[in-house]
RNA sequence: GCCGCUAUCGUCUAGGGGACUAGGACGCCGGAUUCUCAGUCCGGAAACCCGGGUUCGAAUCCCGGUAGCGGUGCCA
């Protein structure tokens, strides 16, 4: 059961909530419904605490936490015990004993022994009377009968404070799993300007839920058999707890990319087409599925497609840039060549271009990227598109001719202006 | 400061006393293929944090350092 930690009042609202929930959507993650809602739960949480201060296991006290370094300079670096009061605006401390352990039976970590001698006893409600976190999931794990709580390690040192809250509160225990963090580059904690941090930012960066969750799967796990690459069913079969490591992780978007780039060339036409709709918005028609058709072996993201297929949709923008370095030597009459050669091809399918043109390249005995980098450039706009026979065609014989008459017309101005040659 | 966790190529990892001359993947470098870019295929460089101990034998077990990370809030 999954159980989204946020008991701050400011910060769970819906929106955060619907923001959450929509990533897990788009991850296609299952989840059911806690009996638990956000309605009520404030009060379920002073009521518990109300209790722990009639029973004696928590008490009041005004301390902040300045004064409870100025206790621990004259008592010693030891766990901080205050003297109750009856204010009743005082924070709520839990009372912790000082000898013994709190021991964390860890799935991952095995058994983790937390001194209690060296714990304080810790607010688990303001003043006011509103929970503070670890109160408030212990007491949330317990009502939704959570069996099992696998969560970030960063909360392993958390998981003492709240298996101390439901012994105080006489209620059973879960199970705790606490996973391996993920880091940016630079080696800390995760966060917006390591790039694509959230699942959100990976969705908008073109990534396929099925490599995101491939690639997140291999950061703290991996087979025995070194198998990278693996469908969500097969993760499902082999992905198993007690192989999960220790030791925090690097998100290497690299990777991703990498493992992206072979779920999309793995994917179905009609669902490949589908989803580059879906990322660029546009109907999934039948000049989008053969703009995909020519597109999907070289793009790794889908963010990585439209400027490859653009041209097939839109009047392209010359790359000064390309249009400089290919547009020169021979290639004003090439691209005459090349133009009647189209007029005059049989059919505009892969295989007549590539005759037709094809017979341009053996008379002249040329480089073949010297007839069709200036092509590409004139139909395109750039020097990288997906292959020229297949460019033309999809593009179709009115439109190339175009195209190709244009920069015929530009290069011609061009070079008798002397301005590039 | 105190408490806790962690430590194998740049990165993700496999390996948990002898099979290790330490395996795979990404990335990097070189080559092949090709109309560009990719892709694909071949090849290469690249790691057991340091110091002790246990043992015939340690990347592997133990102890100590060091480093990184997390917690230590009337944050979650």
């Amino acid at each position: 059961m999954l159980r989204i930690e946020d008991t701050d009042r400011e910060r769970s609202t819906p929106e955060n909530i619907e923001q959450i929930l929509d990533a897990l959507r788009w991850l296609e993650l299952d989840w059911d419904e806690g009996p638990v809602s956000q309605a009520g739960r404030a009060e379920r949480h002073r009521a518990r605490v109300e209790e722990l201060l009639s029973s004696g296991r928590a008490y009041r006290d005004p301390a902040t936490g300045e004064d409870v370094a100025a206790w621990k300079m004259e008592h010693g670096n030891r766990g901080y015990h205050g003297e109750p009061v009856e204010d009743p605006g005082a924070a709520v401390r839990l009372r912790v004993p000082d000898e013994g352990d709190t021991v964390v039976e860890d799935e991952i970590r095995g058994e983790v022994r937390f001194p209690n001698q060296a714990a304080d006893d810790f607010v688990i409600a303001r003043g006011d009377g509103s929970a503070l976190y670890n109160l408030a999931v212990a007491v949330d794990d317990a009502e939704m009968g959570i069996t099992h709580v696998i969560r970030g390690d960063d909360h392993l040192s958390n998981t003492p404070k709240q298996l101390l809250v439901m012994e105080a509160l006489g209620v059973e225990r879960p199970r705790y799993a606490h996973l391996p963090l993920l880091h940016g580059p630079d080696g800390k904690k995760l966060s917006k300007r390591h790039g694509a941090a959230s699942v959100q930012e990976l969705r908008d960066a073109g990534y396929l839920p099925a490599a995101v969750r491939n690639y997140l799967s291999l950061l703290g796990w991996g087979t025995q058999d070194d198998t990278t690459i693996m469908s969500t069913d097969e993760l499902i079969e082999r992905f198993d707890l007690e192989r999960v490591g220790r030791s925090s992780a690097i998100f290497d978007e690299q990777k991703l990319r990498w493992l992206n780039g072979r779920f999309m060339r793995e994917m179905e036409l009609d669902d490949y087409t589908a989803a580059v709709a879906r990322h660029v918005g546009r109907e999934p028609d039948e000049r989008l599925r053969a703009a995909c058709e020519i597109a999907q072996e070289k793009a790794q993201t889908l963010e990585e497609v439209w400027p490859l297929i653009g041209f097939l949709f839109e009047e392209p923008e010359i790359d000064e840039k390309a249009w400089r370095k290919v547009m020169k030597d021979g290639a004003l009459p090439l691209l005459g060549e090349a133009l009647e050669a189209l007029r005059g091809a049989e059919s505009f399918d892969p295989p007549e271009l590539e005759s037709v043109l094809g017979r341009i390249v053996a008379e002249h005995d040329l480089k073949p990227g010297k007839l069709y980098q200036p092509i590409r450039v004139a139909i395109t706009g750039t020097s990288v598109s997906p292959g020229i026979f297949e460019s033309l065609s999809v593009l179709g014989r009115e439109r190339s001719v175009n195209r190709i008459e244009k920069a015929l017309k530009r290069l011609s101005s061009d070079q008798s202006s002397g301005g590039i040659k």
